[in-house]
DNA sequence: ACAACATATCTCAGCGCTAAGGGATTTTGG
DNA sequence: CCAAAATCCCTTAGCGCTGAGATATGTTGT
């Protein structure tokens, strides 16, 4: 089965080429994951570290790390839930929006370039694969 | 694009399942790497760790560190090459090779559970289209 | 009410990797 | 030949993540 070893290649590949976009915007994979996220969910840009944990697909710890780091660069707030104690609000700050604002356009780009060589049924039918192998097994979110 | 996010999510999801293998057999995934990518390399069983850091795409002190991980539990061995004074020679112990030979039949069966949902023709399509994204994107080894 | 359990976030030690660079050896080009 | 460049392996500081668990809060069943 080459499948699984290409698979893993692949990923370390294109994780290389959007490191260098993200980085070009004073970002890296962690962070431009969460500021991703949260600019993608509803109007108020606002999760829970719990929700990011889930479509990050990293521990607790490492979501609290992330955003420390983002706290700390004014990207991000957190703010203690109103209605639940345990709970924590994490919003994009303005300066946090702008920042992926500027980044998800070349990101956009680095992705249209990878893929470049496929064919537009080909897309279609890798993504449609993927979807199916990660709903076997058990993907959370998508 | 949906299909570099499913990548990236799939591939951490096959991680996951991978390392429940390796683990059973007392492993983790970069020495399974470094064992089996040995296992493969011609009768001798042995190359050296710049060969072993293309195949694994990882840096050369990643791969330092790794030998000396195996080195230490007396899986591989470390020689100086006699043709070239700044190459070492690393191979399977007779060891490591019975390690890798019991643990690979079971890597093989996680991989095919992994894509049983998947057709032949799936399969052969998936495996096509790997192979030429990783092409373009200049992969070394294969 | 209350005990038991579940959930959410955070803490922290340990781990493997990267990035940068050092020393040794081999290859290249004048 | 020899100096410069390239190659190979290793070293080390620093980083982000995991795994285990602490703490606080919420929920459930009796």
């Amino acid at each position: 089965m080459a499948v699984i070893g290409r698979l893993s290649r692949l990923s370390r590949l294109i994780d290389g080429e959007l490191r260098r976009t993200f980085s070009a915007h004073g970002l890296d994979a962690a962070s431009f994951d969460v500021l991703a996220t949260l600019r993608r969910s509803g109007a108020r840009h606002q999760l829970t570290p719990a929700e990011l944990m889930r479509t990050s697909m990293v521990t607790s710890g490492a979501i609290t790390q992330r955003l420390d780091r983002l706290e700390a660069r004014g990207l991000v707030t957190r703010t203690p839930s109103e209605t639940d104690g345990r709970v924590v609000l994490v919003a994009l700050t303005a300066e946090g929006l702008a920042l992926i604002d500027r980044a998800l356009p070349d990101h956009v780009d680095t992705e249209n370039r990878v893929l470049a060589t496929l064919t537009g049924s080909q897309r279609d039918a890798l993504a449609d694969v993927l979807r199916g192998l990660l709903e076997s097994l058990g993907d959370s979110a998508d």
